[in-house]
DNA sequence: GTACTATTGATAACGAATCTCATTACCGTT
DNA sequence: AACGGTAATGAGATTCGTTATCAATAGTAC
């Protein structure tokens, strides 16, 4: 039956896929456009856009939005449902399970007829370190 | 002491505050602009931003981000910390409590060494109505 | 190698949100 | 009721993240 082609294995994705798995918070594009470019990657925003967009669909990043818009990836283990706890100074980020929270959302929803729930739930603040440098 | 004047009253605000009200759902301030727009008042696109920021500060209005990335703003009674189940197709609200979400939230947090937690937990859906249309 | 076509990338376009700054008008004071 | 200091307004320009365009490039099947 001839496989039709669907995706085709590209150096650019790969490299935006190790910058991400390289990095250990929450990225922006832009800001990993920056670190391909100074590493010496001719990769082009644009595609680095793609990429990512690609990798969140496919369940290989997850991504958020931060509170100022901008969103942010994260490379991550597949198949697996967490939240996040991020440091909104220095972007450390811990990967938290809330098993009780799927489920409170889960129920919430349905007690009030709403289908395909679609949760948001991470904790912005502080991390250790920076609450000490205040 | 004379007491130094801080904020005056406009009917700009008046009218923002006046239609976050009337709206049940959440609303960006683009579209709060045009619904002023169309029903007559010539008030400012900058306006209505300035006025949905105070309104969030002040604790008179819930803003949230949008999956989409634009800012959300709701009409809520001050002083309560509440979350919200939003139907992603009509905008419907439905304000929920989630002491439970709080507590987690707060020991998530202070078992990394967090601080100041700054949670996000919005549940997004399709309302009963929404569902059935399709 | 060849052909087909998905992917790339420079740049233009878009859109939400903010900034600028001259004008307006709120409000305490006279 | 008029005055004056100044917060607030608003039209337009600006910023900035993201997406669309489209010709050129390069995977992949044959």
């Amino acid at each position: 039956m001839t496989n039709p082609t669907r995706k085709r294995n590209t150096w650019q994705r790969e490299a935006v896929r190790g910058a991400l798995g390289a990095d250990d918070g929450f990225v922006s594009a832009q800001g990993l456009h920056s670190v391909l470019r100074e590493s010496g990657s001719p990769i082009g925003l644009a595609t680095v856009y793609r990429a990512l967009a690609d990798l969140a669909t496919e369940g290989e990043a997850d991504s958020l939005q931060s509170p100022e818009g901008e969103s942010l990836y994260r490379a991550c283990t597949p198949g697996q449902h967490h939240h996040h706890l991020i440091c909104r100074n220095c972007g450390l980020t811990v990967e938290i399970e809330a098993d009780a929270v799927e489920r409170w959302a889960q129920s919430v929803a349905a007690e009030h007829g709403f289908t395909q729930p679609n949760h948001v739930v991470d904790v912005f603040g502080l991390c250790a370190a920076c609450s000490q440098a205040r």
